[in-house]
DNA sequence: TTTATTATGAAATAAAATTTCATTTTTTCT
DNA sequence: AGAAAAAATGAAATTTTATTTCATAATAAA
């Protein structure tokens, strides 16, 4: 486990002095990979001895024990963290801070999601009469992106993005339907009123949002998809992204349990496509 | 640098102790950062001073620096790679190898693309009178995509999924307008087609492809999304999703160039969908 | 072969970490 | 509240670890 998480978990089971010494790690825990245990302690303004027993309580054999696992959380845990971007940034720099974020919402997303529920989704799909994606805004993508994935699977599959055809759609739903709503705020009513009434129809609802939220509720399934809040602030970026590679989890789940016979017809849907293109040179 | 890829470069400019310290050193790293210097000599056959000159022939501090770097190079040993989905994974795994196999991409993603192009391209974006996406099959969502961000952005922006839309769209392209068309491939023959007459019409071509493509021929800037290839075996999943990313990041770099005014306006327009929620209770 | 250069390790030194133990602080119990 | 027990802390001593110095050995150049 990482390092830095531990020490912040055990903040409350640290002695006064050894908090300390937890604080100044935390603060700038690059610079301590580089110091001596005089040099931290002096930091802290604590002894010697107590820095090593801090390190003896955080399970490491001592202090250059302790800092080679520090030096470790330092190489997993900087990369991708969500930066922000700033006014002043060059392109490189908002490149490089925007893919990162992304990785690691989606780091952080998988994370969030429970392997049972997907697990439990696919078995629904897989036998599902008729599977609708709803989705708006940023999440009609999605939605688009899963009715293209799973229309190859030549199974009747629809996607709307518009409030009335939703609508339509979920009333004229049916036990043995799939539903599959998405929305990352999870609050947009007449997204959440689609689910109701689906739901009412006897139709399972998977829910692809955020833990907690109205449209979690009208769920049969939630599918969690946590991303860190301000990426999303002005416009949906990671979240997006995330139930993209939720859309794919759960299309791949749907090949595998479909067995490889599918797996072939699905080979031959993406030939079919192959005339339409130029052909490679090498 | 990774010190282990490091340490493999320069064995030929060590001398002969010294690269016996190699030889212990990349044959298992991993019980390295727990010797202290004289096991190390000892495991070697050789003396700890020449341990200590080879850590610093290194560019490392000495030896419990040395130990650093390599700690940290092995915590990054295994980041995120293309792990191959199995035909008797569990819901788990598949889920994990499909979201590290799409942080991966990211990074390679990342890597191919050109800070300069993409300034480029933003210089163009922010003077475009008008802005078009064009893509077929998974492209079409990220073209999709683009759209509803650029929308946001009070510019005239278009999309279309259909191949004689985009044609006649093309077709009545001027100069000063923008058009990006998508396509992982680079080999589809409308969109390759779609993207020669915008050119022939004075149009700005920018092209989201992968390098050396027919596509990528007729554009005046290619924004390079170079993925891992295998990963786009049946449906395209990776290349969409960094094609994404890369929207983001072009949104992103139109906002920063268009100053704080026009941020402002992208909170009403976010605002303004905030009646449409319910309200969160927290 | 001789000389210059570089490589190497033994021993000494320096630095860093750990242990021991006395003192202080905090908690618990009456 | 006050005494006793327990826990926390740091000064100093000790031990471990790393580095430097320097003499010697190996290697390359003349």
């Amino acid at each position: 486990m990482n390092i830095l998480e531990k020490i912040t978990n055990e903040l409350d089971m640290l002695s006064k002095s050894e908090r300390k010494v937890a604080e100044v790690i935390l603060a700038s825990p690059s610079t301590v990979i580089h110091s001596s245990i005089a040099a931290l302690a002096k930091q802290a303004n604590i002894s010697e001895p107590t820095v090593n027993r801090f390190c003896r309580r955080l399970d490491t054999k001592g202090y250059p024990d302790f800092k080679l696992h520090l030096a470790q959380s330092l190489a997993n845990g900087t990369p991708y963290v969500n930066r922000h971007v700033d006014e002043n940034d060059s392109a490189e720099e908002y490149t490089d801070k925007i893919f990162e974020s992304t990785m690691a919402s989606l780091e952080l997303a998988r994370k969030s999601l429970d392997a049972n529920d997907v697990n439990r989704s696919v078995d629904l799909l897989t036998q599902a009469n008729k599977i609708s994606f709803f989705g708006l805004g940023a999440s009609a993508i999605v939605a688009h992106d899963a009715q293209n994935k799973f229309f190859r699977f030549n199974v009747p599959v629809v996607y709307f993005d518009d409030i009335l055809m939703q609508r339509m759609s979920a009333i004229n739903s049916r036990q043995g339907d799939v539903v599959i709503v998405i929305s990352h705020t999870g609050r947009t009513k007449s997204l959440v009123e689609v689910a109701s009434l689906a739901k009412e129809n006897d139709a399972t609802v998977i829910g692809i949002t955020t833990k907690g939220t109205p449209l979690a509720k009208e769920c049969s399934i939630v599918l969690t998809v946590d991303v860190c809040e301000d990426t999303d602030l002005y416009m949906p970026m990671s979240s997006r992204i995330a139930q993209l590679a939720l859309i794919d989890v759960l299309a791949t789940g749907f090949t595998l349990r479909r067995g490889s016979k599918f797996r072939d017809n699905l080979k031959k849907v993406k030939d079919s496509l192959r005339s339409s293109r130029f052909e490679r040179k090498d």
